[in-house]
DNA sequence: CTAATGTCTCTAGCAACTATAGCTTCAAGG
DNA sequence: CCTTGAAGCTATAGTTGCTAGAGACATTAG
């Protein structure tokens, strides 16, 4: 049986967001020890995995919900499965466009930056003014991990 | 002069987005009617403008705290905005990185999905199991705008 | 046995908004 | 002139995915 600080090293994961996961229902409500302190098997530690993984791959919560509620069920249909992982897909693609514009855009504003003063500096001017871009990179609806 | 719904739509930010740039000091406190509405003149918009614009590219708040002072102040070296830009776009070519890596592990993923039963599903398999990945897509340090 | 970690709960904070509630003001139609 | 509906106001709370802190208990190394 794991600690929770050993289960979070294994993981990769720190503590207080393996208690968050717990909290919001994302991993099961651990045994505890005599003392009242959390204690994990190799479940656990699987299913930690499985979210940090889902996570790094940019997957929201919600979608990791989904994904484990399936896992959960293996006798179902992965239908279900596949069709999250293609909207991730798409997401990712999506954001991949805009961060190529965008990238493009920051490049040109960089180089034509003359290094003198601000009242010529081409970030200030290309900032105050859309219609100095080359591309269109807009609204990269803020959102969080790729 | 502009009510902040006129405002919003010319520079394609919603209301409550400009209330809050109020707040938080990236706009300034705005005139106001007779009857206690915001009024705004063609300076608010162009600065408006400019926040919205860099927002689409990427830059944070504070980043645009900082150009705002910079575009304020015409007189100084545009090093400073230089460099602002500059890491601005590290970040995006990091980000570009991490995402393109993504979109290679997602595709695998969705493309051996042969659609049978959760229990042969490689998305699920490839969540629980990061060995079976190709590349290290590793920790894409959850920020926002790409 | 003591000191140093580790863990516990609870609360608050981060970015960058968005949404809600309950009110006032404004512009246009009848 | 009056009413109705849209748009504005303030203030507060919620969102996502954590992270940080306070103050108390548990465990472990020396």
């Amino acid at each position: 049986m794991l600690t929770i600080g050993k289960l979070g090293s294994k993981a990769g994961v720190k503590v207080p967001t393996i208690r968050y996961y717990e909290q919001i229902g994302l991993l099961p409500e651990a045994e505890r020890s005599a003392g009242n302190q959390r204690l994990y098997g190799s479940k656990a530690l699987e299913r930690l995995a499985f979210i940090r993984h889902a996570r790094d791959l940019g997957f929201t919560l919600e979608a990791i919900r989904d994904l484990l509620s399936l896992s959960d069920n293996p006798d179902q249909s992965c239908a279900a499965a596949d069709a999250i992982a293609k909207a991730q897909l798409l997401e990712v693609e999506n954001r991949l466009a805009r961060l190529t514009a965008l990238k493009a855009e920051l490049e040109r504003m960089v180089v034509q930056c003359a290094g003198g003063r601000i009242a010529d500096c081409r970030v200030i001017e290309v900032l105050g003014d859309h219609s100095l871009c080359a591309t269109d990179h807009l609204h990269p609806e803020t959102e969080e991990t790729p």
